[in-house]
DNA sequence: GCCGTTTTCGGCCCGACTGTTTTCAGTCG
């Protein structure tokens, strides 16, 4: 499939006519078609061959054009005539807060300033003060801006910022300086990684509030402080941003500041269509200026007529529309989870035994948990070999003999090796309930072999599930180069359960592939890959993934009772 | 450039802040 590549495209086109000073909702329709193509599970170039990409919404007869003439020429005159007049390079310059596209504009045309490098070393030697509409202070705040760019850390975990901010929002209760106090922004929608921190709170004495908040333990630096705002920097350089609002505001607010932007600026529109305004402060009845006031952001959908839309898919794909036709999915929930595939113990790499495991995950109320240690060919992580897998299988027969109400399922992380062979042969895998293969060595092969070893273990009647199908670890190290259109057709060929990783830092499939993953019929899990009875917790943040990914109680294995499990025959 | 249960043309989210101006453009969230 060539979406990505030509959503790319377009993003770069948009880019180009942006810094133009084309007009701006230009730009934004380019930003649309190419989100609508990213994000859609059906080959663009199908579509083209059948006539069908005005289908696409934000595809009209221009952009429709465009992308034929790039499957047939492989290039967009457009393109190339805009790359002609403005360097691609200097989109770069908007990432500096206070530079948009008419300063980046002008810093080229007058100074040739083109990277940041040059703007810094042009403000440095004051060119930029002597310039038409520019002056010190200007100057000033782009050298400030640029320095804070640089040290800026970049994006967060959510797994890091989840428990960061719920540690404030229990410190601020705690002290009683807020009444209601709820996290905003992408925190709040569960995004894998977050920029910063956005919390929001009312207070009957907001000064207090802001004053308890720039002098909690965390507090490196003070980014700014008003009546109503704060902005800090914690010590793991960590922004967060503390907003005091008005108590009958608090519903609109929290809507406003969860965005996203996309999302917002769509539901503000179907709300003008209805003959209201929406702002961050109030619903109002344009024609009668009545104004309404929400107490939860929820209750700004329902006056809008629509079902409350749950944040995690407030990123305007399609939850819109879905809300206005009443399809919404019901999104899963943590508490339907009622078991979990893939764990280790001290067997192999963990550091609890069996048993803890077992007890762990019953008293969480699961009704089952499934033991996976690694294969022996994973030496670091002490693999098992068939004599100690047979042990345990053992083992884990007598603890079954014991627990009431509960059921452990033998089974094993099986290494898919650099060779496309699985480290056990099926007389073993036989043996398991559950085979979760994964693939550990070899991770720099080319695309063609990857996805060849990932398809092989998925087309052995034994493997049930494909574990971090991508090998992806954020913030660390981009996934394996897999096709992942490939994978996803012949998961759902083989009926191949695909994981949804829980690890914080693995998260893998992410939420983009796991949404594409549903939408092929592929059969999903949430698994916490367990290393200690505390990672089975974990288990939320494979449910943000989930939610985010539109999933619901039936696209998951892990939601059945212990009674109705079942893998590929 | 896209789009239409008020529209095939004239709209396209909204409010605040900043710095440069002397009434506003540019940028941000």
């Amino acid at each position: 499939m060539r979406n990505s590549e030509i959503a790319a495209l377009l993003y770069s086109i948009s880019e180009l006519l942006e810094l133009k000073g084309e007009n701006p909702f230009k730009v934004r329709a380019y930003v649309k078609a190419a989100r609508a193509i990213e994000g859609m599970t059906e080959d663009i170039e199908e579509m083209a061959a059948q006539k069908r990409l005005r289908e696409i919404p934000g595809v009209g007869a221009s952009i429709a054009e465009k992308i034929e003439e790039y499957l047939i020429t492989g290039k967009i005159e457009l393109y190339g005539d805009l790359l002609k007049q403005v360097p691609a390079q200097l989109h770069d310059l908007m990432r500096i807060p206070g530079i948009g596209p008419k300063t980046a504009q002008v810093l080229y045309k007058k100074l040739g300033v083109k990277s940041i490098d040059e703007l810094e070393k042009a403000a440095r030697q004051h060119r930029v003060r002597r310039l038409e509409g520019f002056g010190a202070k200007k100057e000033e705040n782009i050298i400030r801006a640029i320095e804070r760019y640089r040290q800026r850390s970049t994006r967060i975990p959510l797994g890091t910022a989840l428990p960061l901010a719920r540690g404030i929002i229990e410190t601020l209760k705690k002290y009683g300086v807020t009444d209601r106090i709820e996290p905003a922004g992408s925190l709040r929608r569960k995004k894998e990684t977050v920029g910063d921190i956005d919390l929001q709170a009312t207070s009957k004495d907001p000064l207090t509030a802001i004053e308890a908040f720039v002098h909690l333990p965390v507090v490196k630096t003070i980014l700014g402080k008003g009546s109503t705002k704060a902005t800090i920097v914690t010590r793991d350089a960590i922004q967060i941003d503390l907003r005091i609002v008005e108590d009958r505001s608090f519903g609109t607010s929290l809507q406003y500041f969860t965005g996203s932007k996309e999302h917002n600026i769509k539901l503000r529109d179907l709300a003008r269509q209805k003959g209201l305004k929406l702002s961050e402060y109030n619903l109002e009845d344009v024609l009668t200026g009545k104004k309404i006031y929400c107490s939860s952001d929820d209750e700004v959908y329902i006056k809008l007529g629509l079902p409350p839309i749950p944040a995690e898919i407030r990123e305007d794909t399609g939850e819109i529309e879905a809300a206005l036709q009443g399809k919404l999915p019901e999104l899963v929930e943590l508490g339907e989870i009622k078991g979990d595939f893939h764990t280790h113990t001290n067997w192999s790499e963990g550091t609890n035994t069996l048993e803890d495991m077992a007890l762990a995950a019953k008293y969480m109320g699961y009704e089952y948990i499934a033991i996976t240690d690694h294969s022996k060919s994973l030496g670091v992580a002490h693999g098992l070999n068939e004599e100690r897998l047979r042990k345990q299988m053992e083992e884990i027969e007598r603890l079954n003999g014991k627990l009431e109400d509960f059921h452990i399922f033998s089974g094993t992380e099986v290494d898919i090796k650099a060779d496309a062979s699985i480290d056990f042969p099926d007389s073993i895998l036989r043996q398991c309930d559950v085979v979760v293969a994964a693939l550990h060595v070899g991770q720099r092969q080319t695309r063609r072999e990857i996805t060849g070893r990932l398809i092989a273990a998925m087309e052995n009647e034994h493997v049930d599930i494909i574990a971090h199908p991508t090998g992806r670890i954020i913030g660390e190290r981009e996934g394996y180069d897999v096709d992942m259109d490939a994978l996803l057709t012949t998961a759902a060929n083989t009926d191949t359960v695909l994981e949804i990783n829980a690890y914080p830092s693995r998260l893998d499939l992410s939420d983009v592939n796991a949404r594409k993953a549903k939408s092929r019929g592929v059969r999903l899990t949430i698994d916490t890959d367990s290393h200690s009875t505390e990672q089975l917790g974990f288990m939320e943040f494979g449910i943000n993934v989930a939610r985010r990914a539109w999933i619901e109680k039936e696209d998951l294995v892990n939601t059945r009772a212990v009674k109705d499990v079942r893998f590929k025959d």
